[in-house]
DNA sequence: TCAACACTTGATATAGCATCTCACTACATG
DNA sequence: CATGTAGTGAGATGCTATATCAAGTGTTGA
């Protein structure tokens, strides 16, 4: 089923929301971002583009990742990489072999969130949650 | 055995077990991280440490990370810091305002990471889970 | 003991990701 | 459609970290 094509935000309008100019070079990194299904890094959106600096690249993707409709994710070395966002609060799976990228939002997760609150000391403002997986298609690929 | 009589391992001692050799510079790096409370950049050690080269800061610290007895972390905008290892496996606070690096090891979270085992597609090969905190030192010196 | 060899080191260059600078461009509003 | 300003690109710069490589230094074995 093709839900998440209809369940993703319109990027350049969540941009225009808040109060940013619609601008070619803007247009040209969320048109590429949104027919990708797959995470993504910021030096391939601009190898993708030759035509809009890289400087512009990283700003919009900034801006993106301010307005919460991208994440920002790292591989199990530390490589940053990012990823569009589907749903409200999400946690990713990274497949180390393909770098595809999975979100799940479970709800043991929230449960935890809360529960570890009360055994951690100070107030918590913010955590970063990331699994590191072999892929179904990868673990195919292997034992074929 | 190299456990010492606090429950920090013998660093120096870690690195003789795989083999390598006891250097000054090493001794110096180790000697300046078993005395470190807190979460530490590798930049700082290097700082403080003017006659060991960049080279052999970043070498030693990534030997000790592959031994296992220190972490490697994220700032919660992803600037790196380090942190010795009290506990096998643990997971880590950061105090957003001083930096301070808390360890704890909540058997939710293991039951956690089980049960999503379940939920994920394909096989966990690793994960990341870091609680950015105002730790309560600090929540004191804002209230008071 | 000591020489030989392999492990280590430091200075420097380089890599990868990202941001800054700043003159120039082009969008949106009056 | 002129104007003010947000936005842009080229290139410099910053930061963390690694690669290179000649020179230095532990350890081993005779």
């Amino acid at each position: 089923m093709n839900v998440s094509l209809n369940s993703r935000p319109n990027l350049m309008a969540v941009l225009e929301d808040q109060g940013y100019r619609t601008t070619a070079p803007r247009r040209a990194i969320i048109d590429l971002l949104e027919r990708k299904e797959e995470g993504f890094t910021a030096e391939e959106i601009s190898e993708e583009l030759p035509t809009v600096g890289r400087a512009t690249v990283y700003r919009t993707i900034k801006l993106l990742l301010k307005a919460g409709v991208i994440c920002k994710l790292s591989m199990m070395d530390g490589a940053p990489m990012y990823s569009l966002s589907r749903i409200e609060h999400h946690h990713h799976t990274v497949c180390i072999r393909c770098g595809n990228v999975g979100e799940f939002r479970a709800a043991t997760v929230e449960r935890l969130l809360r529960a570890i609150g009360g055994d951690i000391p100070g107030e918590i403002v913010g955590h970063r949650m990331e699994f590191y997986v072999t892929c179904d298609r990868c673990l195919d690929s292997v034992s074929v």
